[in-house]
DNA sequence: TAACAACTGTTACAAAAATCACATTAAAAT
DNA sequence: ATTTTAATGTGATTTTTGTAACAGTTGTTA
């Protein structure tokens, strides 16, 4: 399949997470609007995002629900093969994250978590073990890790995150205020003051961004 | 000043805060070209930001980080008013956000934490007391509050929510992953495992999107 | 002082994302 | 059976965002 459009990403990952909670509830099929309001985008937007999936819904009936939910998985996690991912900083938001993903349901396996404090190293966070940032490569590797989250303080950011993709891994995100680039990467920055300063100015009342 | 694309005034803040850097460094003109590199964007992404506030540089010697640093503040913290934050929901998360916060040099003024937990309320966090989310509106009056971080169970988001644009607040920022919409506020929603699929996505070999 | 190099400011263009408008069709109502 | 209604699927358009190209200007060098 053609690649999707990022946007499109995301919002199949949201519309999975709602489906599912409608299959739990026994509904089996559902209308673009339906989604849509769940979700408080238009239905337009949902009927595209699924055509460019290449799914089809039944006219009058709407999208089975079952169907959509494997399609989407099948895009998002490739079924085929797992994909591992290490929290490589065991701080407050390290361990605030790790809480959210242990909690979903998402098909990502944490599968290791990194830090240099030798206080935390050989401890268990969530049923999985900090190994020390040294151990990075050889972990990575013996794991299968491809996805990682950064978030050590920032004076490491740069060097860490060049050990990561040495160590094989091809998905960050950045949570760092640091600004990184690495070849051969998908980055994705997560800069809370940035996103924190965005807010405060659309939130003023001559800049009235307020949907 | 006519209102601002999203994209340029996160650009603005993180421009802010490497330019502060640079002048305590001692450094006082940027090149457009050295700006972007510290960045990781294009040198001509900055001009136009820059041609976008209305700041002028000098031709051959840069733009004056001072005055440049000086203008950005005047449009995100609109000197005049401090914006005050308050944090909803003290738990992991809430606390990883504070942290990132009180470390930060931004303008943006933390006044208030707020949680149900009876062992929570009153406690002080970094210096700010923690108080009853049943006083907020009271609270959220009292200190001028406009902005909030919302960090609580998935369970309470949408009520909470509610209470807090009755209560004055204009700008959000959602953490949980339950999708909000509130008429006359400004609404940033942030979801880490959303993040984390797109990334999952666009890092397997098949969706190379590796830059 | 003439030619060159380096940097800004801006217009024109391109790409990505969202929305509009409407053809199509299945079920329901008359 | 015919009309109406309610839904999907998609080409066309608009909006937002980023990039390219280059004119203009200032300092430097020959």
């Amino acid at each position: 399949m053609k690649l999707l459009p990022e946007r499109t990403v995301e919002r199949l990952s949201k519309y999975r997470r709602v489906l599912q909670r409608e299959l739990d509830n026994g509904t089996d099929h559902i209308y673009s609007h339906e989604l849509a309001k769940l979700l408080h985008i238009t239905p337009v937007q949902v009927r595209r995002d699924i055509m460019l999936i290449g799914h089809t819904g039944t006219l009058r009936k709407g999208y089975s629900i079952d169907n959509l939910i494997k399609l989407i998985s099948e895009i998002i996690d490739c079924s085929s093969s797992v994909q591992n991912v290490a929290i490589v900083g065991i701080g407050k938001l390290g361990q605030a994250l790790l809480d959210y993903l242990t909690g979903s349901n998402t098909k990502l396996n944490l599968s290791a978590v990194f830090d240099n404090n030798p206080d935390k190293i050989g401890t268990s966070y969530s049923g999985t073990v900090c190994y020390s940032i040294e151990n990075l490569k050889k972990i990575v590797k013996r794991e299968g890790i491809t996805i990682g989250i950064l978030t050590v303080p920032p004076e490491f950011a740069k060097e860490v995150s060049t050990m990561m993709k040495d160590a094989g891994i091809v998905g960050i995100i950045n949570f760092t205020p640091v600004s990184l680039k690495l070849d051969g990467t998908f980055l994705e920055e997560y800069d809370v003051i940035t996103t924190l300063e965005k807010v405060a100015y659309f939130s003023k009342p001559k800049n009235a961004k307020l949907l």
